[in-house]
DNA sequence: TGTACATCAGTGAACGCGCGTTCACTGATGTAC
DNA sequence: TGTACATCAGTGAACGCGCGTTCACTGATGTAC
């Protein structure tokens, strides 16, 4: 056996994270396998020992999100944790960061690739969902008052929404208008009221 | 002059019309020039004598929704308007409506192409924001309590996040509970509280 | 009114490019002796 | 330890298809006389 697997591994992982940055920020059928490939220092003949199509690489790049190890900015916040701040409360505000807002490549799955994902393969939407899920799942348990699951709901569409939106208009004062007022609302429906980062 | 301009001018409705259904449902990539054309009852030949490229088919079907004279059932409603409901929670009720959130072809563009948008041309993304400005004024139209430019973003974000996002699930029970969150999320904000539909 | 003409919307074949995929080959590396 | 071998990750050329675009042609229809 040549090449250890852990090499092969190793290289996997390298296609795996130049396909999940491209996908991102520019959509499936946008980006090409010898694209990706070479972002990862590879020529593209080598893409099928890896991955038997396209699509198959695409359905793991999503799924890969959930992955991922090190935490996103919009999942933990990288401050250390302000005493003031619920969790729930610091996934809202990195969500609506300037940061999160401008970084195509890292941002979170569920406001990358929604069009891509609605006329994807199964794997693709499962991916999706368990994304969704997880996110619902850590600002439900940091809504205590009545209702929590609807408001933990409401929250997922506000954020999903407020990027979207925001990040599809070329008027930079509206859409950072829209991002604010999402995100004030945001803090409203969680019951997070109180000071607002600038 | 052979073929009156009327006729051509028709010809031209015609696949704007396809184009705008088609788009919407599956994007940008999706869509060749060819079944565009099909989709009017022409051969693909004939398309340049009506647009100089695909992509500027594209930015004019986008701008389409904003031109349309019929209203849309997310626009307006077909009922004849219930004395009990505001212009602007009327609105949002269609906008959070099951058959809304069916129809791939009719719905809003706002979130039929949100992805394709964030990355087209100029031409795309002013016709995207003129739309999303036009669904703001109405519902800001409609909120006379303080701070209503500011609820009334927030409801644009809810009725996109709402939208998209559910669309973008593969099980209908949640994609069903988050826009019904979303839905009630968003009369809240609007001072809408009431009655639900079923 | 009728006829010859000119225009150009529409047709369908062809072109050319890009991309997904395949394939023959290379060469790095682990294993056997 | 060293050497021959086998494997298969990676290379880069080639293939084939689809699609955007072009083009020579057709024929319907408005205009001029």
């Amino acid at each position: 056996m040549p090449y250890s697997a852990k090499h092969k591994r190793a290289t996997r992982e390298r296609i795996l994270e130049s396909a999940r940055r491209l996908f991102n920020s520019k959509g499936f059928a946008e980006v090409s396998i010898g694209e990706i490939m070479a972002d990862a220092d590879l020529s593209h003949g080598g893409f099928y020992r890896h991955f038997s199509s396209k699509g198959e690489l695409y359905a793991e790049a999503v799924r890969r999100f959930l992955c991922q190890e090190a935490p996103k900015p919009w999942q933990d916040g990288r401050k250390p944790p302000s005493r003031r701040k619920t969790r729930g409360q610091r996934i809202v505000d990195a969500y609506f960061s300037q940061a999160h807002f401008d970084d195509r490549e890292q941002c979170c799955p569920l406001i990358g690739l929604p069009s891509d994902v609605a006329r994807g393969d199964d794997r693709v939407k499962a991916a999706y969902r368990e994304v969704l899920k997880r996110l619902l799942e850590l600002l439900q348990a940091d809504l205590k008052q009545p209702r929590a699951r609807e408001r933990a709901l409401a929250l997922v569409a506000l954020c999903v929404g407020g990027l979207v939106a925001s990040r599809s208009l070329d008027d930079p004062a509206l859409a950072g208008e829209l991002r604010r007022a999402a995100h004030r609302q945001a803090l409203a429906t969680g019951g997070w009221n109180g000071a607002l980062p600038g």
